[in-house]
DNA sequence: GTCTATATACGGATAGAC
DNA sequence: GTCTATCCGTATATAGAC
């Protein structure tokens, strides 16, 4: 479950930053020593307070880090191969459940984890957090925008996508606590009923008489 | 935030149990020492050691305790006066949103916070977590299966039970990263969206043409 | 069962030479 | 920018008298 070694060919500030998201998100970031990343790193002390001052910075980098990596690293790989944007948002899904079954239900999304393990974090690191899940929320909202003719004309498109990201959260959690896919997958059943729901037409006011 | 003394009338061992299920809650179980609760609860650190011999003790008995209180603190209270079991469901998020409001959105579900700080939780902690879920679960599916009459026949009442415990605890989760209940009450109009629409009988096939 | 005092380890962060 | 050595606070847990 780790790399073989962060590239040696980065710079060292890159190759902390790199192993630190990689223990905050298999350790989170309570758990993870600074002394833990120096080694993973193969740095020392100096130079990691070099380029950060205190651990938080660190972190926030890393939040960074993650939120430039939602296009590239995260959306990208999830929809080649899918046209259709509502089954790209399942798709979406599809990888979060793909990691939580390649690791035992053990890792589901870090941001998430962060964002509960924080009770009271720093602005800048709440901040960091909101804007990841911002990132994420937009993502999926211009698909269900790609995908507007075939939703209800009221429906309300940024609610809708806030909720993919519940219900993927949600789920996650679940599965990560019963060490099971089942509630994942259950919420992913449920989510995709709602979105048939949705695309069906509700009955006209003068056929609910013929039923 | 705080009670304004656990009772003094409990035992030692109760009153650390208190303390610590209210610290825990507030602050997490890692930012939690043990000094903390002794200090809180005006004991001393043998008395703590001598009923439980490690702080992951008193976490389980926290669980334990949190898992027994579903019933008559969490239910109970939000349910009185609300006679429709689906009113109950909502009434009963209701009771989470209460609680985000009065502290800022600061604190939403304790279960959930814990579930996700706790990266791979000893076996007795992840049991207790999962008892608590499920107990949860169980409590929302019982008023679905009340409303079993209004669902479709084929709905897959524990998935939905499930999926309304995911909405809540992923709407929590957005909420105290954004501080802000938007997040919250999104998911919760689109759960009763969703709600609506499954009481709403689909179009008949024969009826389509129609439209 | 409760008290005080303390063992022992590890945390983040720093100093100052190179 | 990177190195070694280390400061200093706090953590969980224990010892042993009462």
């Amino acid at each position: 479950m780790k790399t073989q070694r962060e590239n040696s060919r980065l710079t060292t500030a890159d190759r902390l930053v790199l192993t630190a998201m990689r223990l905050f998100g298999e350790k989170g970031y309570g758990s993870t020593s600074v002394a833990d990343i120096l080694r993973e790193a193969g740095a020392n002390s100096g130079s990691l307070y070099h380029a950060f001052p205190t651990k938080q910075d660190l972190l926030v980098a890393v939040l960074g880090l993650y939120r430039d990596g939602i296009e590239p690293m995260l959306l990208e790989p999830a929809w080649t191969g899918v046209d259709d944007p509502i089954e790209q948002i399942f798709a979406l899904l599809a990888s979060y459940r793909s990691r939580l079954e390649a690791t035992g239900c053990t890792y589901g999304c870090p941001i998430g984890s962060l964002a509960l393990e924080l009770h009271e974090p720093d602005p800048p690191v709440r901040e960091a957090l909101a804007v990841n899940f911002d990132g994420w929320v937009s993502a999926v909202e211009g698909r269900l925008l790609a995908a507007r003719d075939r939703l209800p004309a009221q429906t309300d498109i940024r609610a809708l996508a806030q909720f993919v990201l519940t219900v993927m959260e949600g789920g996650v959690m679940q599965s990560r606590t019963h060490r099971s896919l089942q509630a994942f997958d259950a919420g992913v059943t449920v989510l995709r009923d709602y979105f048939q729901r949705l695309q069906t037409p509700p009955p006209t006011p003068d056929s609910t008489e013929r039923s």
